[in-house]
DNA sequence: TTGTTTTGCTTTTATAATGCAAGCAAAAAT
DNA sequence: ATTTTTGCTTGCATTATAAAAGCAAAACAA
């Protein structure tokens, strides 16, 4: 996963940062499932190696998008926690979130429809918004 | 470039669909550069090896986001039309152009800045019309 | 009409990304 | 003090991407 960039497109380089088949997906699992610890990320449904893993919480960390921090009463346990970075990708993963939705049921008969994203086609800006401070609120007592 | 999923996750899904290296670049290329032919398509800025072109045209045409099309006075070359459902990734592809703009300059100092992204930002719906019935006119003559 | 290009690929071989299984040390729990 | 958990790493298999060459049919130029 080397971040070299194809060319001066800003579409383009988007992909060559985060376009890889695991980094938007671990994004998504802190931001919406509020996974924090290499353990849960790599219990989450898309059963990611934990090799994968590894190197994509280093690659996001250099990237500038997560943080790693130890909790105060654990010396084992890290915490990775999605910067300003991290969350700038909201309204990436919310474009995913609606195309998928409304566009991968028929070639994927098992896809979750139990979500609010009727709603938040309604407001996606707003939406942006909720999520953000929802995980913001979240993450609160390990920022201070 | 299996089309499996992963799991029942809309995000997921809509990365193991369209989250390979190539597929939204060539389809960027079509929408923004009206580019529609195998050659125009291999010589985009990126330089993607025509073995690959060759597999994501195909993959593309088989899951619909694009259609192949002979010119009516040319045996040789074919035509590649973006579908409706390949115009539906409209929204997908402007927050990365958004994000990658916004986000990369520092780290990518040759980035293309001369393009109407700010303007954009201001009214993302609406743009999202506007490119759709800009590729839609650029195409008529080959999809009457 | 006979070369010569062009187009749209395929084939081959090399490298990089991802996947799977096992292993392992430090910390935590029992 | 022993077992379990956590957060990894290592080794190897497989898949995806890349680079280069080749090639037949169509288009073009002489």
């Amino acid at each position: 996963m080397n971040a070299e960039f194809r060319c001066s497109c800003p579409i383009t380089s988007a992909i060559d940062m985060i376009g890889d088949k695991w980094s938007l997906v671990v994004i998504k699992n802190m931001l919406f499932f509020n996974l924090k610890t290499f353990k849960e990320l790599s219990e989450a449904n898309e059963k990611i190696a934990t090799n994968i893993l590894s190197s994509r919480l280093k690659g996001l960390e250099e990237k500038g998008f997560i943080s790693k921090t130890k909790p105060s009463n654990n010396k084992k346990t890290n915490l990775y926690i999605l910067t300003e970075k991290g969350l700038s990708l909201i309204p990436i993963i919310i474009e995913l979130a609606i195309w998928g939705d409304t566009n991968l049921q028929n070639v994927h008969p098992s896809l979750d429809r139990d979500n609010p994203i009727e709603y938040i086609k309604l407001n996606k800006e707003k939406f942006v918004g909720v999520f953000k401070n929802q995980y913001l609120d979240n993450v609160a007592e390990f920022t201070l």
